[in-house]
Parts: structure tokens; C-alpha cells; sequence
DNA sequence: CGTTAAATGCGAATGGGTCGCAAAAGCTCC
DNA sequence: GGAGCTTTTGCGACCCATTCGCATTTAACG
């Protein structure tokens, strides 16, 4: 019976109140699978979708099931503990989370290179306020993104344009 | 041989330059399948997704495939003559679409009663540009969605919000 | 018109996500 | 610290939107 604890369980004490209370509030059960996967989600840096969540999750306990990740992805949802985003669908339909403990920001999607750029100013917070203002509508979940071209990219592209237009001389 | 024109074949007249404008540049082929797909678009009020396009399309001509529905929504996705949308999933995970050439709105869908309003304030412009002088990014789609509740809803939540606790006391 | 590259129809295949059900695991109350 | 009830999980079959490869047709250019 091993009682050593590893840090991620012992900074799991601290978690483990915030999400119970998260997670009880409404009568959803705090299963191990749950504990993990809000874990991994937010230990992780970047931009997870449900395949490398499922990924990750296995390689802590092979036995957890792609329905489980949905199911709880699902629910994180509506506990409003994540955030869905598309990313302009660049790499296909998926969809990708991140956790809403971060601030909030809004994302750029580089058709080019792929990037994937966090960005917020102050006046996304007020066009919300406006909306709620001039239509009446309470928005719970709100999803800003474009795509277009980086500043490197966009840099590269003018610069083998002027290649070009040289070259067409 | 019937020489009548409808009015839509008519008005087809003014739309095809720009049409044939807009599709032959970059080598795309002036098809039939394509006009009739645009004139379905652009003649349309709400949100189409591709099964509903692909019906009204079979209705003029049963023998379009799904497939073409589709590869001509790329392609007019790509030469930006339709947005497309998500409207927060409300429905699963089909895509919408919209011309480009009514102006530019954003979108609110009702969580309750799966209206969808369209919005727009000069701010969501100013945002656009901010974006662009704060990051160097070069915007060339933006997709700007919220989810929450309408106003007649709200109204309809909140009166039964004050019964359920008139019932509790 | 004939030529040629691009587009279409077709049906099979993908891929992300969901479902129904039996077994397993949380919670609650004692 | 179990009994009993309810929720959740694992599982595989399934679903639905979208994509693909290929043979055939068609638009566009000369
Ligand atoms: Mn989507
Ligand atoms: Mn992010
Ligand atoms: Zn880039
Ligand atoms: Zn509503």
C-alpha cells in the first residue's frame, strides 16, 4: 500500500475543491477519469482536440474509452470549465479546448504556417457589452476568430511578391 | 425550343459579370452547376447548409451531386463570396452559409429557442482594425459567433426563475 | 469544331462524434 | 464501511458531414 504521493496528486488537494465544487454543483460525479482529464487539460499548454486529449489520457490509464473524453469534454462545456474553439477548421472538422482559467483572448489562425496566435484588447470587452446592450441577447459562450496571414508570413509573401513582379519585368 | 426567359434567368444576365468576373479569375469554369448553386445562395433568406442547398439545387436539376455542392462551396469559400458558419453548433456539426454580399454582421444563436439573430456595431470594425495594428496579422476571414439566450427568452427564463422560487417558499 | 484541362457524377471511404447497453464506480445514509 | 440507488464508464456499432479516386462530361480557347 504505497501512501507516497507525487506532486500532481498533492497539487491535486488544491485543485480538488475548486472542481468538486465545479463538478458537484449540478450532480456530476467526481470519477477518476474526470480528475485526469480536467488535469491534462489544464496542464497543458496549448490547444488540445479530443483525439490527443484521448491520447494523453491513455497513456496515464490505457483503459479509458474515446466516449468517456467526449462525454466529459461534453460536460466541461456546460459547466462552462473549457472553451471550444474551431481554429478556422485548419487542420480539418475537429475541435479543439482550452481551459477558462486562462484570461480571455480571442485567436488568429495563419493559413500559411499554421500558427495559431492569442490575442485580446480591451475593445473586444466592450463590443460584448454592446451586443448585450443593443440586441438584449445574454451571450454564455462567445468565439472570436480569424484567419488570414501572420506578420512573418505576410512578410515572406510580400517579399517573394516583389520576387515576383521583378521577375515579370 | 423554348426562347422564354423567367425573371431569374433575366436578372442571371446582370449577375453573371460579376459573376464570370469573380469565378474566372484564378481559372475556375463558368458551369451550370455553379450558377445554379450562386443564384441559390444569393437568392436565399436564411442559412443554408449543403444538404438543404444540395435539395433546393436537385429541384432545378436532380442530377447534381453532393459532391459538387461541395467542391463549389470551397471554391466560393475560397474566392470569399460566402462565409461560412457554425452558429455555434445549435444544430450538430454542419457548416452555413451565407454571400458575402449582404454587409457584414456577426451572429448570436439562441440556446433555447435556436433563433438566429445577426448583429453589428461599428466597434466589431474597430476591433478588426486593432487586431490588424496590434499584431500584424492580415485579416482575411473573421468569424465573430455568440450563444446564450435572446431576449425573449431571457424574459420567458426570468418569470419562470421568480415562479420557481415563489414554488420554493 | 477539335483539343485539352478542368469539372462533374458516382459510390466507396474517412473521420469526428454519438448511442444503447451491461458492468463498474460514486454518493448518501445509516 | 457496507447496502442501495444513481450516475458513469467501456465497448462497439452506428451516424452524419464531408472527402476521394476515377471514369465521363463539359467549358474554354483557338
Ligand atoms: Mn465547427
Ligand atoms: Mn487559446
Ligand atoms: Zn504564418
Ligand atoms: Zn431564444
Amino acid at each position: 500500500m504505497r501512501m507516497g504521493r507525487k506532486s500532481s496528486e498533492s497539487m491535486n488537494g488544491a485543485n480538488r475543491s475548486y472542481l468538486a465544487q465545479k463538478l458537484t454543483k449540478g450532480g456530476a460525479r467526481l470519477t477518476a477519469q474526470r480528475k485526469m482529464l480536467v488535469e491534462i487539460i489544464q496542464n497543458s499548454t496549448g490547444h488540445l482536440d479530443a483525439a490527443s486529449l484521448l491520447r494523453l489520457a491513455k497513456r496515464r490509464d490505457s483503459r479509458i474509452h474515446r466516449a468517456t473524453v467526449y462525454r466529459t469534454l461534453e460536460l466541461l462545456k456546460r459547466l462552462r470549465l473549457i472553451d471550444e474553439l474551431d481554429l478556422m477548421h485548419l487542420e480539418g472538422e475537429k475541435h479543439f479546448y482550452e481551459p477558462r482559467t486562462r484570461s480571455e483572448h480571442f485567436h488568429l489562425a495563419c493559413f500559411r504556417c499554421g500558427k495559431i496566435l492569442e490575442h485580446n484588447t480591451p475593445t473586444f470587452e466592450r463590443l460584448k457589452k454592446e451586443i448585450s446592450e443593443q440586441t438584449g441577447f445574454k451571450i454564455e459562450v462567445i468565439r472570436l476568430e480569424a484567419g488570414g496571414q501572420c506578420e512573418e508570413c505576410r512578410a515572406q509573401a510580400d517579399s517573394s511578391q516583389s520576387d515576383a513582379s521583378r521577375a515579370a519585368r
